[in-house]
DNA sequence: TCCCCCAGTTCCGTTGCGGTAACCGGCCCC
DNA sequence: GGGGCCGGTTACCGCAACGGAACTGGGGGA
């Protein structure tokens, strides 16, 4: 393999695993993103994304066949090889993938931080959130029990 | 009144809801498009959004909460009143989201076609080879044999 | 002969999201 | 005093996704 994948984004520890959004199912994005230059081997998929197991991986790429977005070629060899490639559509998916990354390196601080507040128990000093507690009370986490 | 909230992203018939995105948990994404115009009460979450039970509606309300998405409002009055609004934070997500509406109204018909296809027979574009489905061999650049 | 390679497949177990149903508690109206 | 409205909470449950481990199969090399 050649291209140097962003390992943080495989990396199951990384922040970015708390992110709001996914696309399709939990591995597609990063299949998406493994493929972005170029066509990949199965096994070279499983590297990166290395906690994947076989099984997912396949329903993964089934699923994204049968979508569209990526195509599968098999090529009949001695030790036998298939393919991964992204279609026009799959690769259309990616500016929608650059623009999730973007929104959480923007933002993902901020909503870590306000999850580390919340949990902390009070009323966070609201570096984001703040305005509407006109005749109200702003709740904080249920101090129940 | 009630904003006309696009119906079609809210019911569960639509062919949206095979789209392969997702913000957060299954309700989150429209519940920030539920805020998007202002602040609202769990009742009126809970109209548009007519399949979601109230539990998970709370939970996920909660969540978001959490994670500095939406603001709590909690009014002293005679029939209890809740208002939900987003932080700047959450509205920060609305790009996103309307980036996936984007990209649902020009490739999913791509998509539900190239499922639809599959389905029939496997060999989405390229019918040249033949006998395919489970195992299928899509045929591919004939290497070497 | 045995083992390894790749690209899966099969069986089985676990997790947890999402859903159903029922209940709660204050206040008001009937 | 019984119901209704509002905004939930609690207990329970099912299914699909996710994951682990082992197995397959055909050719090639030691």
């Amino acid at each position: 393999m050649t291209m140097r994948l962003d390992a943080d984004m495989f990396d199951p520890m990384c922040p970015s695993s708390a992110l709001p959004f996914q696309v399709g199912d939990k591995w597609t994005g990063m299949v998406v993103r493994c493929l972005e230059h170029g066509p990949r081997r199965f096994g070279e998929l499983r590297a990166p994304l290395r906690t994947v197991t076989p099984k997912v991986l396949t329903e993964t790429l089934r699923a994204m066949e049968r979508d569209g977005l990526v195509t599968r070629t098999a090529y009949e060899e001695n030790p036998p090889r298939v393919e991964y490639a992204l279609t026009p559509l799959g690769r259309s998916l990616l500016t929608l993938i650059e623009a999730a990354r973007v929104w959480t390196r923007e933002h993902l601080p901020d909503l870590l931080a306000a999850r580390v507040a919340y949990d902390a128990g009070g009323a966070p000093a609201a570096p984001t959130g703040s305005g509407v507690s006109a005749a109200g009370v702003v709740s904080g986490p249920p101090d129940n029990a």
